[in-house]
Parts: structure tokens; C-alpha cells; sequence
DNA sequence: GGCTCCCATGCGACACTCGCATGGCACAGC
DNA sequence: GCTGTGCCATGCGAGTGTCGCATGGGAGCC
């Protein structure tokens, strides 16, 4: 009904064909024996029994001073080679496997992590691993869960700020990342380095959204800190126009912290006032990871600690 | 020293590469096993044998809800089909060749076969096995038999007029071949059905060389009939042609009497004069000869008796 | 005619694979 | 929250297969 081929043919064992070839090779059961590591007595069982799988007819003529592949047996040849050079191939792709020479890895990352993170990881991944077929996806953690469940992912990089269900995943996690404030040069608390947010309750912020829901500044605003934006930018570069102008201050997450402009200081926020977000590296659950994956996170955690975080 | 590969790696036995493709396909040992008549347990020991054959790691995840292929799985799938598919092609191969419905057939023949017996073997062969790659060679019986020692040929008709050594060789007897002389239609013993060779005593012969011991006349040499080679003669059309005109006479085997012209009438010769040269199928000694010679024999001994021998 | 070389085979020991039954784990439903 | 269900893993005993050892038989060579 469903598969075509390989009805109930009888099984063989691919030690049968490895002799048959050498026997075909050398002409003689004795010095396949003695090649092979076995007796002629075991030797002459095994084609017996190769003959005997494949249906009636001799693959050799046993002739007084050695054997002769008989017509059948010459048929058999290539056939037996392409096998075990299948098998051969196949152990090499699975020991490439072992060794991260081989194979692909998708990774899907937040976007922040694009920064300098991700692009960190692969550049060691390359070098380390150049036969790895690597690909990177952005999108934002819900987006890139569904993609690891849909089989188009083998790793995301996310962070715990959604409400997406994390625990449906095999988790590792890579760093925790506090938040910093962007300030002009020229603000009155440029000097400091570290604040809390009540002292710019007065500033004006530009955030991604207009509703602090959706923006960085939602796990932040409370009662005594309601901040006003007055700017909207959803790009960390334009934010970044808007704080040196001085017309703004801004928050950004440790990880996109690398190259901001010069006239720009980066204030550490208290981690009361905006908890560490964690990030990890997250797998489907109960699936084992390819070994690809295993080493690309170690790269990850590596470049999370020498990254500012 | 001598194989680049296939070291001393595990045997595995096909039927585990059948379980293998059966469990990734429906995604369930449980599954699989009721689709190949295993049990459970047979199936989940079975990927356990092929995935410790293979090296360390596992080729499924073994989830509450079934299996998944592993990274490790996935790569080994496209080399396990290729291989069943291998294992596929060699059993239709051999089939073919039991069958009769595939290989190839080198036939060598001795050039007075190629008159009729050859021909209507070869024509009654080609319609039942067209599948099957038939070559056809001339030579003598001498040559015919090395090129079958060389592995040239893998049957060859032969006849016991010269002194090879066919004991050498497994014989098949198709035919006795008499032996006929041809006479003028207008010749006194035109009207006979058998002769004496003592009785052409008198008349001048058409002999393929002019020393009886190389040519047909030879074992018809005695005290009694010493023939007069007047004309010289290699090909059969020739001597007809002495013959027709009333010049001569000549012996021809029976096998080239088919389309002789009406002019000319054959009268067998005694087998005392002339013995019958028995007609063989001879192959390699000890060799088991291929199905396609087996049937192509049984078609030429239906053509000799058929025939006129 | 004896010798040698090669493959086939009976024998006992060992390993493998099977089915049966049970155990463990995770999810689903009451 | 606990039990039921579905799935895979595994201990056990029986049957089969494969091995090495030793021997037998057949065909050529001296």
C-alpha cells in the first residue's frame, strides 16, 4: 500500500557484503579469510549465506585453485560497492556532524541582539567552524518560539520581557542584561554612573511607542515615575539623535550599548527600578540540540562576558 | 595499503535501515513495529543496535508522543534509502538475469554455423529475451576456445574436426553433423538419396585448399578413395558454382545445405566414409554457465533438430 | 600415486534477536 | 491533584545465527 520498494526481502548484513567483495578481489575464500581477520570456514559461511539471502545462484565458481565471480556475482559487484560506499558516506556526514565540520544551523535572534552579540558569535563560528552552513534570522521572541516550533529554527536567541511561554523550551541562558539610560553630554547627570529613574521624571523621553506598554519603559513606570515621551522613534539611531540634540533621554538595553556616539553618556539604571532581563538561548524541548547548536552557544555566553552587559 | 575505505567499522544488517525508515516515516517504534510485524520491543532495540553501530549519539528523540528524527537522524535518511534502494537494484538485477530478461551473451560459432543454425538460434533468442545484450562472433574452433579461455566469450559453438583439446571445456552436444556431396543436377547419381564415397572415385573435386589434409576431404582419405582435387574452392557460393556447371563435385556439411541452388542435388554420404562431426556448446570448464547461455543452448539444439543435420 | 591447495561442513561455544511482560515517563482528563 | 493512557526502555528465557576448530572431499601437480 505504501512503500514501494523493499517488500519482504531478507535481511542481510553488510559485514556479508564487505567480505563478498574482498573475496571477489582477492579470488580466493583463504586470503579473503586471512585479510579480513577471519577463518576461511566463516568466510565460506558468509557468502553461503549472502547467496542463500539473495535467491538461488552461486555469486562464485568454486574452482580448484580459488574462486571466480560467476555471472551473478559480477552483476552483485557494483552494487555491493555503491552500499557500503553509502554507508562509508554516511559515516563521514555523522562524524562531521560530531565535529561541527558539517551540516547547517539556523539561528533566529531578537533584534537587539544584532548589535554585537550575535554578530560576535558568528564571527568566532565561521572561523572555528567554516563547513557549518549558518544562516541568522531577526524577529522578535514570540515570532522566533513559533519558528523553532514550525522546524524553521534550531536556535533562538530570546529574552524574557514577552509573556511567551518559555518553559515549552529547552533553555540555556547566555546573560543577564541590564538597562541603561541614554543622556546628552551635556545633562545634569551625565557625570553619574549610575541613577535611579525618579531623578528624570522631569526629562522628556523618547521611547519606541507612544503607550509605554509597548516600549522598553513599561516594566519601569510606577507611581512615582510616569515618564513623559515626547518623542517617538522606533530605530536606535534616530533615539540617538534626539538625546544629543538634548531634547530627550532615552532607555537602551546593555546589549545594543556598543557604538553609541560620542557625545552621548550611558547612565546604569538601578536594577530595582528596571529588573535584568535574562537571555537565553532556547531549544525545543525534549529535542536533542545538534552539535552545531552546543557550540554556538558557547560562543554566545562567550561574547555575552567579554560584551558589556 | 589496498581499500581507501571501509575500515574495521561495525557491521550493521539491513533490516535495521528498513526499521530506521519505517520509524522516521510514521514517527512511532509502536507504529513501525505493527507496520513490519516486529514487536515494540524489537523495533526500539533494533534503532538501539544501529545507532550504537553507528557511533555515539542517538538518531530519534524519543518523545511522550512518538519519535523525531535527530539532526544526526535526518543526515543518515537520503544514505539509508540510497542504500535499501542499492540492495533494491541488485535483487531486480539478478532477477533479470534468472529470468533471463537482462545481461549480456557473447556467442562465438564456427563460421558453417552461421549459415542456419546460428541464425534462426539467434532470431527465435532475440524474440524471447529481447532485453538481453547478444553478441555474435565467427572464428574457428581453435581461436573460438581461446577467446572463451580470455573471458571473450561466454559460449562458443564448436565442432570435434580439429584437434583442440575440448576436454578442457563443459560440453553440450546440439547435433551430429553428416556430411552431404553435392552433384550436377545432371549427374549419374543424381537421383541417389545416399553414396559411397568409393563410388566418386572418378570424378574431379572442389576442395576448399589443395591438400586434402585442410580441408573437408581429409577424414574421408583412404586406400580405396584418393579424390582428384581439379578446382579449388573457399567459399561454399564458389563451389557451387564448379558444381552447377557440371565441372566437379564437393562435400558440404550438412549444416550449409540449407539454400542450396536448384541446380544442384546433395546426397549423404556414408557414415562410414565420413563420420558425423558431433556439434558442441562448449563454456569455461567448472564455470556455471549464465541463464541467457543455458537458454540460448536450448534454442540451438531446437534449430538442429529442426534443420537439416 | 602421493602431495598440496582450496572450499565445504559437522560440532560445540558463544552472541544475538526475538516475544513477553513489566517499568518509567509525560501528558490529559476528571 | 490524582489517576488513566500512550509511548518507549528493559529484564528474562527461548530460539537462531555465527564463530573457530577440526575434518572431509575434490582437483591439479610432481
Amino acid at each position: 500500500m505504501s512503500r514501494p520498494v523493499t517488500g519482504d526481502a531478507p535481511a542481510l548484513s553488510t559485514a556479508w557484503l564487505r567480505v563478498f567483495l574482498e573475496v571477489a578481489r582477492l579470488g580466493s575464500f583463504t586470503e579473503a579469510a586471512r585479510g579480513l581477520g577471519y577463518t576461511q570456514s566463516a568466510v565460506s559461511r558468509q557468502i553461503h549465506a549472502l547467496e542463500s539471502a539473495l535467491g538461488a545462484g552461486a555469486l562464485f565458481d568454486r574452482l580448484p585453485r580459488g574462486v571466480t565471480p560467476t555471472e551473478r556475482g559480477r552483476v552483485l559487484l557494483p552494487r555491493a560497492e555503491a552500499v557500503l560506499a553509502q554507508l562509508d558516506g554516511a559515516r563521514a556526514d555523522l562524524t562531521a556532524l560530531a565535529q561541527v565540520s558539517g551540516g547547517r544551523l539556523r539561528v533566529g535572534a531578537f533584534p537587539t541582539a544584532g548589535a554585537a552579540l550575535l554578530p560576535r558569535a558568528v564571527a568566532a563560528f565561521r572561523e572555528r567552524h567554516p563547513r557549518v552552513e549558518l544562516s541568522c534570522a531577526e524577529g522578535l521572541t514570540e515570532d522566533l518560539l513559533s519558528r523553532l516550533d514550525h522546524g524553521e529554527l534550531d536556535l533562538a536567541v530570546v529574552s524574557t520581557t514577552a509573556g511567551a511561554d518559555l518553559a515549552a523550551y529547552d533553555l540555556r541562558k547566555l546573560l543577564d542584561e541590564s538597562m541603561y539610560v541614554a543622556v546628552p553630554a551635556g545633562h545634569r547627570l551625565a557625570r553619574r554612573r549610575r541613577v535611579r529613574l525618579a531623578e528624570l521624571a522631569g526629562d522628556d523621553w523618547v521611547s519606541g511607542s507612544p503607550h509605554t506598554e509597548r516600549s522598553l519603559l513599561h516594566p519601569a513606570v510606577r507611581e512615582d515615575f510616569r515618564p513623559r515621551v515626547g518623542y517617538v522613534a522606533a530605530e536606535w539611531i534616530a533615539k540617538q539623535g534626539y538625546v544629543a540634540a538634548g531634547l530627550a533621554v532615552a532607555l537602551i538595553p546593555a546589549l545594543a550599548a556598543d557604538g553609541v556616539r560620542p557625545d552621548i553618556r550611558l547612565l546604569a539604571v538601578h536594577e530595582d527600578d528596571i529588573p535584568p532581563r535574562a537571555v537565553y538561548a532556547a531549544t525545543l524541548r525534549g529535542r536533542s540540540a545538534p552539535a552545531a547548536a552546543n557550540a554556538f552557544v558557547r560562543l554566545l555566553r562567550e561574547a555575552g562576558r567579554n560584551g558589556s552587559a
